[in-house]
RNA sequence: CGGGGCGUAGCUCAGGUGGCAGAGCGUCGGCUUUGGGAGCCGAAGGUCGGGGGUUCAAGUCCCCCCGCCCCGACCA
């Protein structure tokens, strides 16, 4: 391809709405134009990449003999109804009607409609097991769309669905597409953890989340090191520390006049947050909860709602806090508390001594309050955030917390969707069961992003191999230059010959100008034709590392394409 | 959905107290230049997000709406 007839357009200066570096050099070096929130076009040179990541997860797919095929973007609202999940996706799910009313959504995933064809068609435990996947855009009305391709509103997602006897058949399936993924992401290289995850709404009995560590995430997850535990940390459970040992001190009530945070009372009485009762009221429902936790912790709300059972719950408002107990926020205690409020101490707060404790009245804290003494506890609950050094549950060390990217997410669904979808096969004695699922995604966008997010500098993308638009770029310093512009030629159309994706700079620019945007669009390989041409030499420059080599015009390509090939395996 | 920010040329942005619509980059034509986003000359390019209002006069002040980004909540 000849850079001059190519439909990549980069920019000199940084797109002003971009903040994450995947979103910020995607937009910059061509390779997406955004649309609306959320909503993207993918270019040629992005569309190259995508088509090497999908086939990538192609080739590991159907050798783990998942049949591809294509449902519908266009899904009839009856088969929705039919799981509950018309009413139970909400407002995320994009409806819409027909000239004739008829209701519509556009699928956002396709356990519904894949369900509706697998039961039309297998009737016998001989059929079974089964895996079928498709590529397909899927479409999600997020409240908040976030750094380009990251969370989209419209995206590409590859989405398979398992079909088996039983659970232990399901779970082998599972299986299956745990490895499928570990390859499929090796190839991508891209680095990822396969992490415990919990089911959420899709429902189902195990997940597992694989999740690209990177700067930019919205997934925070922990992992072990010594024993190779990770989870997502909504699900890394906290236990009860020991009780400290500390002597008790007196209780003393001290005034702290305006200290409203936790930082700004650590301050003032030079105490350590993780002494300090944390208290936080919630609406739950038509109910008051109060929350105790230690003040170096934050309130995990995915834990909340899984205690809770519910997710229509809220942080109380300042006039809510008036009203009720009479104080402000940064004042709000356990003491005369009235009756309807209810109580859940997180862990984090069992066995501490000494600690400073609010009581419900502006500008005053109790300090040396101790439990038992001073006051009782209530029931205890998991609900603190998960940071780093917490205690592994597995084998105690400590564990590491990051952020990153999930970018597959698998599932065993049991019978959630064959259940209420009437998805039932007959088993060896005659007797009709319902077929036992799973489903696993993999965010084929999202994964470009990703890619990106691991693999770039300050100068732009450095492209993997596997997944570069092109694999080769040829340079050509001076295209008035008679003899550069030929020795550029030929080097061209030699490595088009063997097979090299070449795209070849012949654009009349600065040598300053395309080696800028070279680094920005970030092919892996440039052989760079200047002036030593003139001494029959070319050079070869690796983006990845910015190492570079002088060859013979002559040997080029061949050692380009050793290169390449060594990148591939 | 709550909080914050922004919307002016293709892109990045400047335009106190209301008074002729601007710059850099990019584009087009010409000259010159070619190992790290070159230089000079010339040109084209705008419903100032949309609507309403105040005013002799609105990019600027007021009201309503729309869009985009960031934080939070939400999320297979």
């Amino acid at each position: 391809m000849r850079w001059s007839r190519y439909f990549l357009y980069t920019s000199k200066e940084d797109p002003a709405e971009a903040e994450a570096p995947s979103h910020r050099l995607l937009l910059r070096a061509g390779f997406v134009k955004q649309v609306s929130a959320g909503v993207y076009e993918i270019l040629p040179a992005g569309w190259r990449v995508i088509r090497k990541i999908e086939s990538v997860i192609r080739k590991e797919m159907d050798r783990s003999g998942a049949q591809e095929l294509l449902l519908t973007v266009l899904n009839p609202a009856e088969l929705w109804k039919e799981t509950g999940r018309w009413d139970s996706y909400g407002d995320e799910l994009f409806r819409l009607k027909d000239r004739n009313s008829r209701e519509y959504c556009l699928g956002p995933t396709h356990e519904e409609e894949i369900t509706d064809l697998v039961r039309r068609f297998i009737r016998s435990y001989r059929q079974l097991p089964l895996i079928l996947y498709q590529i397909q855009v899927k479409f999600r009305d997020e409240k908040r769309p976030r750094f380009g391709l990251i969370r989209g509103r419209e995206f590409l997602m590859k989405d398979a669905y398992s079909f088996d006897t039983d659970e232990m058949s399901a779970m082998m399936s599972y299986e299956t597409m745990k490895f499928a993924y570990d390859r499929i992401f090796k190839k991508l290289r891209l680095n990822v953890v396969m992490a415990e995850a919990s089911v959420g709404n899709i429902g189902g009995s195990m997940s597992h989340e694989f999740i690209a560590p990177t700067e930019y995430g919205e997934a925070r997850f922990g992992y072990c090191e010594n024993c190779s535990y990770a989870a997502n940390a909504e699900i890394i459970p906290l236990p009860k520390p020991a009780q400290e040992s500390e002597e008790e001190r007196p209780l003393e009530k001290v005034k702290t006049p305006g200290t409203k945070t936790i930082e700004a009372l650590s301050d003032f009485l030079k105490v350590p947050p993780r002494k300090i009762l944390k208290a936080l009221l919630y609406r739950v429902k038509d109910e008051w909860l109060m929350v105790l936790i230690r003040g170096d912790r934050e309130v995990d709300e995915n834990k909340l709602e899984a205690v809770l059972g519910t997710d229509e719950f809220r942080l109380a408002t300042d006039e809510e806090v008036r009203e009720l107990l009479g104080t402000e926020k940064g004042f709000i205690g356990i003491f005369n508390l009235p009756d309807r409020i209810r109580t859940l101490w997180d862990n984090s707060v069992h066995g501490v001594k000494n600690m400073v404790v609010a009581l419900n009245e502006p500008d005053w804290h109790y300090v040396n309050a101790n439990p038992g003494r001073d006051f009782h506890y209530g029931e205890f609950a998991d609900l603190a955030q998960v940071a780093d050094g917490d205690p592994c549950p597995k084998c105690g060390s400590p564990l590491k917390v990051r952020t990153g990217l999930e970018v597959g997410h698998i599932f065993l669904l049991g019978t959630r969707y064959s259940e209420p979808m009437k998805a039932y096969y007959t088993d060896p004695e005659g007797k009709e069961r319902p077929i036992v699922m799973g489903c696993y995604g993999i965010g084929v966008s999202r994964v470009m992003a990703a890619i990106v997010e691991q693999n770039h500098d300050d100068k732009g993308i450095k492209w993997p191999t596997p997944v570069a638009p092109f694999e080769l770029e040829v340079l050509c310093l001076n295209m008035s230059d008679k003899d550069m512009a030929s020795v550029a030629e030929k080097i061209y159309m030699e490595a088009e010959e063997k097979g090299i994706e070449t795209i070849y700079d012949d654009r009349e620019e600065s040598a300053g100008f395309k080696f800028a945007d070279a680094d920005l669009v970030g092919f892996p390989y440039r052989i760079v034709v200047g002036k030593k041409v003139k001494e029959g030499k070319v050079e070869i420059q690796k983006r990845a590392t910015g190492e570079s080599w002088d060859v013979p015009v002559g040997e080029a390509v061949n050692r380009v394409k050793e290169l390449i090939e060594e990148d591939k395996r």
